[in-house]
DNA sequence: CGAAGGTTTGAACAACCTCAACCAATGTGG
DNA sequence: CCACATTGGTTGAGGTTGTTCAAACCTTCG
């Protein structure tokens, strides 16, 4: 089991410039434990006393509202590090983190991080390098939000999930973890009546297969063209949405003030 | 000009930490800038070279879209670093930074962010408190703009600013930079049309002042209560929004799973 | 003073949410 | 193994929010 672990954890980012003796420290100071499918591994408000790793399987970092609406603020994947609010100077968790299917997931004290920080400077930069990744993506989903239609936005998370989590099968690339309708309106800020209607919509139009719990985009070129705007049915190909103000877009801002930096 | 900057510098978090013979030494690397409203210190798709912080002023860190869309991702006050595309595993930027008043500016080249980092550990410490307040704002306006209407995403936008770069004047708080409609639907995904409407009629509620880019904050608390999306006017005071689907929300999930780490 | 940028406001329309009802798949207990 | 509950999915009708279009106004500045 600990040996399984240690071969699995030589292939994390965080972990795999290490050599098998560091591995093994590593792994002899981590919380093992499995997971199944809806398992809430840290919950919003909680204080933040240990980080994760997901050695298999995927987890949901998982905002809730007053009203008790659910907002899917991040997907983690296996290899990848979660609940890092400790060090980013959050005493107590923000997200809820629920197990997107059956996950293996390691811990560690918070404490530790700092040590492994210092110990192994590839496990510093690939957190930072993970950090970045995150920011990233958590800014796309603000231009997504403001900007693009639902059908749009839809398009995204898909494409968003199968570049992450996608696997080859038979009829086109899948998501690689169950995922609900409700699931993908709670990352789209939409509906599960709308996000139904345009699932099926496109599986009319053979861009995707689905069945309970599970989405093939068969056509993820297509999927791109739905997400960029482009392939609008009606509309003059012009702006998806709101009015391109001046539509200056093309000319960097910098051709036209003096950057020195 | 350089003790003045040294002055300020050692009010900065990231270096309020350093005795004065490290700030002098962190000064004599910097490159100084004054930067009028409006200049473009770094733009999206170049290479990220330079870490910045702000000694006063306040930085706006935009994103384009293909449409000629901008949207606000974040404001950065005075004290403040930004740019560290870098050592987040970027090589170029993602965001455009302009100015929204006029400011100074330091900067340093990307490889001492590590140098700093490993010499002061209050740098290094208080860099990654400030991503994970950044992390922390995205995922707020990701929330924001998932669930709230846009009258509660403006109402949350103003008081953001307030709190982060708000000061005390006569009728009430007023946000500490020029601001204009364009800007605020920049930052809630809407149009200066409907920002307008909004803040006319809260104009004629007296909850705000407001001249020609430029916003005070007479009734914060209404403000809240309007973010909130308590006070609506005809609505019973249920959900804001989107059907609070069970509604098991007081529950935490830590109540039904077994949580264990 | 004219131009440019910011702001206001009305009217029409589109997107999408809400409500409502129903169906299909899966799981459960007798 | 079947009745039944539960969960996820589908689909139509109608209403609300907020965008789009259009036009005018005001302020600031060269």
């Amino acid at each position: 089991m600990r040996l399984l672990d240690e071969r699995q954890l030589a292939r994390a980012p965080p972990f795999c410039r290490l050599d098998p003796h560091q591995l093994r420290r590593v792994r002899d100071l981590a919380q093992a434990r499995n997971a199944a499918i809806g398992t809430v591994v840290f919950d919003e408000g909680q204080p933040a006393l240990r980080f994760h790793l997901i050695l298999s399987g995927h987890v949901r970092l998982v905002r809730m509202t007053a009203e008790g609406e659910q907002i899917i603020v991040l997907h983690v994947a296996a290899g990848q590090i979660f609940g890092l609010g400790a060090p980013l100077g959050r005493a107590t968790r923000q997200e809820t983190a629920i197990t997107a299917d059956d996950c293996q997931l390691l811990s560690w004290p918070t404490a530790l991080w700092q040590v492994f920080s210092d110990d192994y400077a590839s496990f510093a930069k690939e957190t930072m390098r993970s950090l970045g990744a995150r920011a990233d993506e958590m800014s796309n989903r603000i231009v997504e939000l403001s900007t693009k239609l639902v059908e749009q936005r839809i398009a995204c998370a898909l494409l968003r999930m199968i570049g992450q989590s996608g696997r080859k099968v038979a009829g086109g690339i899948e998501i690689g973890f169950p995922i609900s309708r409700q699931n993908i309106a709670d990352m789209t800020g939409t509906t599960l009546h709308t996000v139904s209607r345009v699932l099926s919509a496109w599986e009319k139009r053979g861009l995707i297969l689905s069945t309970r719990c599970h989405v093939v985009v068969s056509d993820p070129h297509g999927m791109v063209m739905i997400a960029s705007g482009a392939a609008r049915p009606d509309q003059p190909a012009t702006a998806a949405r709101r009015s391109a103000r001046k539509a200056a877009s093309s000319i960097p801002y910098s051709a036209q003030a003096s950057i020195t930096v």
